[in-house]
DNA sequence: AAGTATCACAACCGCCCAGAT
DNA sequence: CATCTGGGCGGTTGTGATACT
């Protein structure tokens, strides 16, 4: 059989944490660690509250060094730079900056990064939207909502506004690198100068991606198969990632599955935001198609890959 | 000053995977 | 091998704060 319940669901509190609640599970943790337990913890420190409570509230609030608001330009950069490589992995994203939690990420992104990215485009399609119609779901918002950003007078040139800024050329340029971070934890590699992830740092990325393992470091990958190569600056483009309509002929299986169509996840799509992928596209001779499935998937499913810079590859480690 | 809309973020929900039984 | 739970994660919701009318 299974393990024990994890906790009495009739009696635990939920809502906001008080401050006694807090100063309980902080001073507990800070003394006797979590014991590797969630679930068993508070009932030994007396909260009546669930362990994954528990847990969330430590790593995202009580935890020490954690840093709330205040997002730097930088950080702009590295969550944009992440999160249009490797799609909503907030973990992944808040390990690369040190203070943050996935969940702030999260918000932060839901809260403002996103609305930027939606003003900005809505205000360069206002202007264009004539000359350049996109997809159905954007071309039916343009018309009908109001400019929410203007980046093109803003003074903080984040990575958000250098991306819309050249939303409509064939190639995305490198946003300012960002600065020096603490090595990679997983970096058994050459980082040496403790730089952390950006888009120059693409062998980093390959080897994140690789260390999060299944979803990412798919043995059908082709062994030998590279990228075109791009132009210095390059990393990469954009408007050879699938339109929404090829997505849904080619990722129509396992639809919700994490484990399934990484179209799905990687990266990530957002409603509203199709334009980001380019529209109209066919697949190229550039893009890397996988049939996956086999004996223990009867589905086979095709997933198409843009090209990736150099190094930052669908190559399996050696 | 009051009512309403919007923002920001803490917390919860539900799912998945790995591991225990 | 099947069942079940803990841990972890991403998505969503609830709510207080703030801005706006």
């Amino acid at each position: 059989m299974g393990r024990a319940p994890c906790c009495d669901k009739a009696n635990v509190k939920k809502g906001p944490w008080s401050p006694e609640e807090d100063s309980k599970l902080k001073s507990y943790i800070e003394q006797h660690g979590t014991g590797g337990n969630w679930i068993a913890l508070p009932q030994k420190i007396g909260l009546k509250r669930c362990g994954k409570s528990c847990r969330l509230r430590w790593l995202n609030y009580l935890r020490p060094n954690l840093k709330h608001g205040g997002f730097s330009e930088e950080e702009d950069n590295i969550i944009c730079s992440l999160y249009v490589t490797i799609g909503s992995r907030w973990s992944v994203i808040a390990a690369q900056l040190p203070g943050r939690t996935d969940n702030d990420i999260k918000n932060y992104w839901n809260t403002k990064l996103k609305k930027k990215l939606l003003g900005k485009h809505r205000t360069n399609n206002n202007k264009e939207h004539h000359q350049q119609p996109r997809s159905r779901k954007q071309a039916s918002t343009t018309n009908n909502t109001s400019v929410t950003g203007d980046f093109s007078s803003s003074s903080s040139s984040s990575a958000t506004a250098t991306y819309w800024s050249h939303m409509h050329m064939p190639m995305l340029p490198l946003p300012p690198p960002p600065p020096p971070l603490p090595p990679l934890p997983y970096a058994e590699d050459n980082n040496s100068n403790n730089e952390g992830p950006s888009f120059n740092d693409q062998d980093s990325l390959r080897k994140l991606l690789i260390k999060l393992g299944g979803r990412f470091s798919n043995n059908n990958f082709s062994e030998d198969y590279q990228p075109p190569p791009l132009d210095d600056g390059v990393i990469m483009n954009f408007h050879q990632f699938p339109s929404y309509e090829e997505e849904q002929i080619h990722c129509h299986h396992n639809i919700g599955s994490s484990s399934g169509c990484m179209n799905n996840n990687y990266p990530q799509r957002l409603d509203g935001l199709e334009f980001f992928y380019g529209e109209e596209m066919a697949v190229t001779n550039d893009e890397k198609i996988i049939e996956t499935g086999g004996a223990s998937n009867n589905n086979n499913t095709t997933l198409i890959y843009p090209p990736l810079h150099e190094d930052f590859s669908y190559r399996t480690p050696q």
